[in-house]
DNA sequence: CAGATTGAGTGAACGGTGTTCACAAATTGA
DNA sequence: TCAATTTGTGAACACCGTTCACTCAATCTG
């Protein structure tokens, strides 16, 4: 593993191209989408606009990077949480609370990582890993833990582990984007007693577990 | 109610107006907001593009006409399906797969209509309808369904309307986020018995309202 | 009916966008 | 040292939303 194997040329080029994504990744967080320009970037790196085009095909090309970037992030945080070894049932809950939480931290690029998936030709939802995307690992994760949960006798025995995680990721992904479109979505304004964002999100992962799991009954 | 109440000429005003909104209408279901322009909208009904500015103040103004007359139509099909006569079950579940299914029809629309939400100030959730806009009203048909389900003793009694509303809002929000942005997502390609959409929507919706009732058990 | 006033519609322009292209400068390889 | 490849640039193209001075027709008023 010597570093003498990239040239000094490639290294450079890494930088300027690492330099590039950095300042996008920084306009992007602070203004999402709509205020992210090749000028914007060109000018924040003291590069013409022009010279972009040499480390990227397009700006769809150097946003979909962003996007990727981000969406590994959101993935290892939920592998990561679902790697623990707490007890299944607050694992559970804990994937889908981590999942919003993390998806939240930077809203426009949550939101933007869903917005331009129509070139997908084939996002195929199998059981397994498949696809090597990011995406797709993430709803392996999901899926896997279904599976568990049904294994292990939490779960109602005739859930089909992929369309249930299919089910389960659409609600955490309603309200991730929820929160994201509106923050103060959970905030019950001029309720006294209303819930904090937190507070919600376990909530609301709760109400998920349950459509889930074989006993539930309102044990108040 | 006479007509001649408005002159011939605020009559034209309002046709031209009306035919500067189907065109943008038209062009807007079929290639979203990215594809609608002033001048696309100007060519397609012969007008100079800057005539289209004594119709509308912005783009924007435009198409937050789109959005809202969409979201208008939206919340007639869960009016629609809220006020039938079905036991509360079944329309409860209709409310969400009804909601889902108007809210795919449009994607772009139902899309569009969540993305640039920033600027109100204050969309409060309260219980009641409310912030007259129809994203207050959908709402409040949510809330009141929580709510006789809470009285009729067909949801868990500890469940507080607002917030459980919400959660239920996020997560039929989600499904049709996913199916407007990738149309395929409950079709499990590689799977031979896989769902199509319109069970799954009904799968997901039946997941939700498990998720509040009171009795659940997995009745095989 | 004549004249003044309002409003619709226009062409041209401004500043912005993504992108391309011919060209200069610098770095690399022989 | 000379050739070749790559990096960076400035100017341009085509598009965008928007504005503004302008024309022309319709309307209201005396």
């Amino acid at each position: 593993m010597q570093d003498s194997e990239i040239s000094p040329a490639e290294r450079r080029r890494l930088r300027v191209r690492g330099a590039i994504l950095d300042a996008a990744e920084k306009v992007f967080a602070e203004e999402g989408e709509a205020g992210l320009s090749i000028r914007r970037i060109a000018d924040e790196i003291d590069y013409s606009p022009a010279a972009i085009y040499k480390y990227f095909s397009s700006k769809d090309d150097l946003v979909d990077e962003l996007k990727e970037s981000f969406f590994g992030r959101l993935l290892g945080a939920v592998h990561e949480i679902a790697d623990r070894r707490d007890p299944f049932s607050v694992r559970a809950r804990r994937c889908m609370t981590g999942y919003v939480r993390v998806a939240i931290e930077k809203p426009h690029h949550y939101v933007a990582a869903f917005s331009g998936v129509r070139a997908d030709d084939e996002t195929s939802f199998d059981a397994d890993g498949f696809d090597g995307t990011n995406k797709g690992q993430a709803f392996s994760v999901l899926t896997d833990m279904v599976t568990e949960g049904v294994e292990g006798g939490h779960f109602r025995a005739e859930l089909d582990p992929v369309n249930t995680a299919k089910s389960v990721w659409a609600s955490i992904h309603g309200l991730a984007m929820m929160i994201a479109h509106l923050p103060d979505f959970p905030a019950t304004a001029s309720m006294p007693g209303g819930m904090q964002q937190a507070e919600f999100i376990e909530f609301h992962s709760d109400l998920i577990v349950r459509s889930l799991e074989k006993t539930s009954g309102g044990a108040a």
